[in-house]
DNA sequence: ACTACCTTCCGCCATT
DNA sequence: CAAATGGCGGAAGGTA
């Protein structure tokens, strides 16, 4: 099989390899790989039918959407393709701010090396975390890497490994100016309040409420350094409500008052310049 | 600065 | 039987 990037691989078996197989993986595919033949769509499709676990790395995600596998799934890909999929596959769910979605038996991931996220993520649901460790230490990667693709993914170093905890979360992120209460994001995750934060707190290390906190001021810390927005405004959208609430929360987390954050930014801004 | 009030967090235990 | 889940209540801490 000829790929795009100048080398072939060699493949032992045809499609009647996926016959017995527990998990089928399709990887990404360039624009010459269309269309699909059909005896792949075929194949790949019976073979969900029969019980494997199919999964798809990058834009292999078209495959399973043209296999009709991904109706009223969630489903990922690569965050260049994904209003492509979105548009072509219009009962599909896409998500794309996500390394990787999983929905029941089938599991999407996004750009290439999330494929690697996905694979760590497959040995964890077969043989333990425990396992998935040892294996994403052999192989020098980490094994649950921050994140979705997300702007805000740089910011905080939140690596919650089941999907609740990462829906609850992408919600936050987009609901900032929403009150966030503890409610509101288990509805979000689909947990009771009571387990909701006893799953978030485990996978994450810190308390829903202080999670939605540090989200709320390292954005609003980036857009006192970053812009010229009246203080009142920023509190607003970042969901602080009033600047006293911000100006407390900043006092509480950084030490100083948002005015005192803006007025040191600048002063880097002028000595570098 | 102070107070009454509210939300969050978390241990504990019953239930699923 | 182990693990996941839900409810309760009090301490802690934040808010109006």
């Amino acid at each position: 099989v000829p790929t795009e990037t100048g080398f072939s691989v060699l493949v032992e078996h045809g499609l009647e390899a996926l016959h017995g197989a527990d998990t089928v993986v399709v990887p990404g595919i360039g624009d010459n790989g269309w269309p699909v033949a059909e005896e792949v769509l075929d194949a790949v499709r019976a073979a969900a039918e029969r019980g494997a676990r199919v999964a798809s790395i990058c834009t292999g995600a078209f495959v399973l959407g043209a296999a009709g596998l991904l109706d009223g799934r969630r489903a990922t890909t690569h965050w260049y393709h994904a209003r492509d999929l979105q548009a072509r596959f219009p009962k599909v769910k896409v998500e794309e701010d996500r390394i990787f979605i999983s929905d029941g038996p089938v599991w999407t991931s996004a750009g290439a090396t999330a494929g690697v996220d996905l694979a760590l993520a497959l040995i964890e649901n077969d043989f333990g975390a425990e396992v998935a460790r040892a294996v994403a230490k052999k192989l020098v990667v980490y094994h649950r890497r921050a994140g979705g693709q997300s702007q805000f993914s740089a910011l905080l170093e939140l690596e919650p490994k089941s999907d609740r905890i990462q829906s609850a979360l992408t919600y936050a992120k987009r609901n900032l100016t929403s009150k966030l209460t503890v409610h509101e994001l288990a509805d979000a995750a689909h947990l009771s309040p009571r387990q909701f934060s006893r799953a978030f707190h485990a996978e994450t290390g810190q308390s829903p409420a202080k999670a939605v906190e540090n989200l709320r001021l390292e954005t609003a810390r980036l857009m006192m350094e970053q812009t010229r927005h009246p203080i009142e405004v920023i509190a607003r959208q970042t969901g602080f409500a009033d600047r006293d609430r911000m100006r407390r929360a900043f006092l509480r987390a950084f030490g100083q008052p948002p005015q005192v954050i803006r007025r040191n930014a600048e002063v880097v801004d002028k000595a570098s310049a």
